[in-house]
DNA sequence: CAGGATCCGTGGTGATACTG
DNA sequence: CAGTATCACCACGGATCCTG
């Protein structure tokens, strides 16, 4: 039996159960998972798993960002407390952000689906194109 | 050393390495990333994972959702390979979806961090509300 | 260096009405 | 029952310029 097998049968989360049907409380669900899910979160999280970085580092390890939606993530996320944020007012400034415990206790989870998406990238782009292929009629 | 110690040092996946620079494999790595992370694929996928479930019983499973995004989705999955949807040719009509069993190893990773976001609703709603205080001077 | 301000296009999402 | 079609909105994100 494999460590998998043995995760999966120790705890089985239901997503009927978990989401729940009181409104309020699917709602800040759903803000969690769509915050984690935007387009720079998931890199900006994982990056920083690996150690606090300085803004220009960040910009240079997440290639396609701009200032703004670098600076825009970065404060969703420390907003909700998954990123820390150091300024040393010094000239030229520097400002260092850093994973708070928050944030490494979610890059476990998060790792794990980025890396389920990494390993079934070809395995959903063949499926794409045989569907896209079949579409087109 | 409980399990869940153990599992993070059996494999420590790099978001670094992971993602990739290759402008062509970290666009397909977010799109997918993107995918499971909308509005309601994650509620979806984890419903179907419990079993094949009808178009009208995903929609009153799924507390908000117009037809029209709950078709759109389902189709999105779909051609992604996550879910499989089979049609009965009845009247009145019937259409089954299930997962498929990439839906079904997409799964568990995903019903770790919704068991995450699950966990941590209250801790993040605080550390907003707390950021949103002190951000109004 | 680390952003803030502004403009603007695109796409995801909802509301409504209709159909095989 | 299981969708499709259409309109409309606006948040996400990019581009550009500016600043302490």
């Amino acid at each position: 039996m494999s460590v998998e097998d043995r995760m999966a049968t120790i705890h089985q989360p239901s997503m009927h159960a978990m989401c729940g049907h009181d409104p309020m409380e699917s709602e800040l669900f759903r803000s969690v998972l769509s915050r984690i899910g935007d387009k720079w979160s998931v890199m900006l999280v994982g990056m920083l798993h690996e150690g606090p970085r300085r803004f220009t580092e960040l910009k240079q390890m997440t290639p396609g960002i701009s200032s703004r939606m670098l600076t825009h993530t970065l404060r969703q996320l420390e907003r909700d407390g998954l990123v820390e944020r150091e300024i040393f007012a010094e000239i030229p400034p520097r400002v260092v952000y850093s994973s708070t415990p928050l944030g490494k206790s979610l890059a476990g989870p998060m790792l794990a689906v980025a890396e389920w998406a990494s390993d079934h990238q070809a395995e959903i782009s063949a499926n794409r194109e045989r569907y896209d292929a079949s579409a087109e009629d």
